[in-house]
DNA sequence: AGTCCACAGGAAGGGCAGGCGA
DNA sequence: TCGCCTGCCCTTCCTGTGGACT
């Protein structure tokens, strides 16, 4: 048998296998609902505010706040949806523009962004090499172009701000006061429930015009979210409905995070789906529960580049050595050094190093506290933050790798 | 009260790659 | 092809800092 034959009769098992899945996207976050449970009086009220753009009118600029799973960005997609369709009705012309700020290379500066807005707009903008105020030009005009109200929202747009400052937001706000044909509103959309005050005055003012917090979801209230969902996802029977409190209660836990709670169950159902189990159960959900927790590390580590492995690296390394009770900043640069120099790697100094260890430390992969240790200065004081699984997947990861043994 | 440590972290700028228009 | 512009990664230089020690 050659291994295309074995590898053919692999596929054709995996096909005969009967799956617990029938419509797994009803899962993830992409997918659409047609009902959004408990969400009832936030969607009334954006609509409240939103509904002014079906007669034409700009309508306030509207800010929604709360912390992720909290059913933000599906509310704000959900309306914008009914609002198009009604538009659409009404012979009432409407464009919306949704962007993420927090994927990579779309708003991550202020010309990504602009490109992007143009982008979607319809007009095509080069990834670099134009001016930044040409790029703006071109936004502009574009936008004024399209003869009609458009409403932006901005997801994530904490992000935007930390990344490029709130100018950006001021000069989007001003907009309308140069566009002759068009008219713009932006909605906002943060986690961070204190981000408003770190905004100029002025764009805090024009920018949260209306704002809406939603609160977290509560246990039953997940459960709820969960059933609809799993109804949708998997043949009759193959959930029970305490997997679905199970993971109703752990998500609850997290701040009451519906994307968790329908990670967990989705997970679980691909664990039992490869098990060949015909039944998802709650050993299925605490294994789901391990591996979205090591699959989320693994996978942050493998994206960062090789400096930052090579710091991370030395960390593990000081945390395996009995000796070391605390690490500090300086035990991590003399580590890291040698890293290098064994691995042929080039050094980069201390400064960009700490740098480094603030963007693990950020990423939840270490706990990073800067400390002061009286007249023997100050550090950070630095410790791992993964689960000794993941620590153990990590240390495979490093020690299979080209560059460090 | 003053000193001093071991950094943290801000600011400025260099060098590079990718891309544009002339 | 050249000059210019951008983002990105990095270095260099610098000021700031909390609290143990003198």
């Amino acid at each position: 048998m050659t291994s295309s034959d074995k590898i053919q009769d692999m596929l054709s098992k995996y096909m005969e296998q009967k799956s617990i899945f029938v419509n797994k996207d009803a899962l993830t976050i992409s997918f659409k609902p047609d009902d959004l449970p408990h969400r009832e009086e936030q969607i009334g009220q954006v609509i409240d505010v939103l509904a002014p753009a079906l007669r034409g009118d700009r309508p306030s600029s509207l800010f929604l706040y709360g912390k992720s799973g909290t059913g933000k960005s599906v509310v704000s997609q959900y309306v914008a949806r009914e609002l198009e369709k009604a538009s659409k009705k009404n012979s009432n012309d409407l464009k919306i523009i949704y962007i993420n700020c927090k994927m990579r290379r779309v708003a991550d500066t202020e010309y990504r962004l602009l490109a992007e807005l143009s982008r979607q707009l319809g007009k095509d903008v080069p990834e670099t090499g134009l001016p930044t105020n040409v790029v703006y030009k071109t936004f502009f005009e574009t936008l004024d172009e399209e003869n009609r109200l458009v409403l932006l929202i901005l997801d994530e747009i904490d992000t935007l701000v930390k990344k490029i400052g709130d100018g950006i937001l001021y000069s989007l706000i001003r907009v309308n006061e140069e566009l002759e044909q068009s008219k713009l509103s932006i909605v906002g959309i943060s986690n961070d429930l204190s981000f408003s005050d770190s905004l100029d005055a002025r764009v805090k003012s024009s920018l949260s015009e209306e704002e809406l917090i939603f609160p977290p979801y509560n246990a039953i209230q997940l459960k709820d979210i969960l059933k609809d969902r799993s109804e949708v996802a998997f043949t009759i029977g193959a959930v029970d409905d305490s997997v679905v409190s199970k993971c109703a209660a752990l998500a609850a836990q997290e701040h009451g995070d519906a994307r968790k709670a329908l990670d967990l169950l989705r997970v679980s159902g691909e664990i039992a789906d490869r098990l060949n189990d015909m039944k998802v159960t709650e050993k299925h959900v605490d294994l789901a529960e391990d591996k979205i927790d090591v699959d989320r590390v693994i996978e942050v580590i493998k994206t960062q580049p090789k400096q930052s492995q090579a710091v991370l690296w030395s960390i593990i390394k000081l945390v395996e050595d009995d000796d070391m009770n605390v690490i500090e900043t300086g035990d991590i640069f003399d580590m890291y050094s040698s890293v290098c120099k064994n691995s042929g790697l080039g050094c980069l100094t201390q400064r960009r190093v700490s740098d480094l260890i603030a963007e693990l430390d950020s990423f939840g992969i270490i706990n990073a506290k800067v400390v002061s240790k009286g007249r023997y200065g100050r550090t950070r004081e630095v410790k791992l933050a993964i689960s000794d699984q993941a620590l153990r997947k990590v240390k495979e990861m490093f020690t299979n790798s080209f560059y460090f043994e």
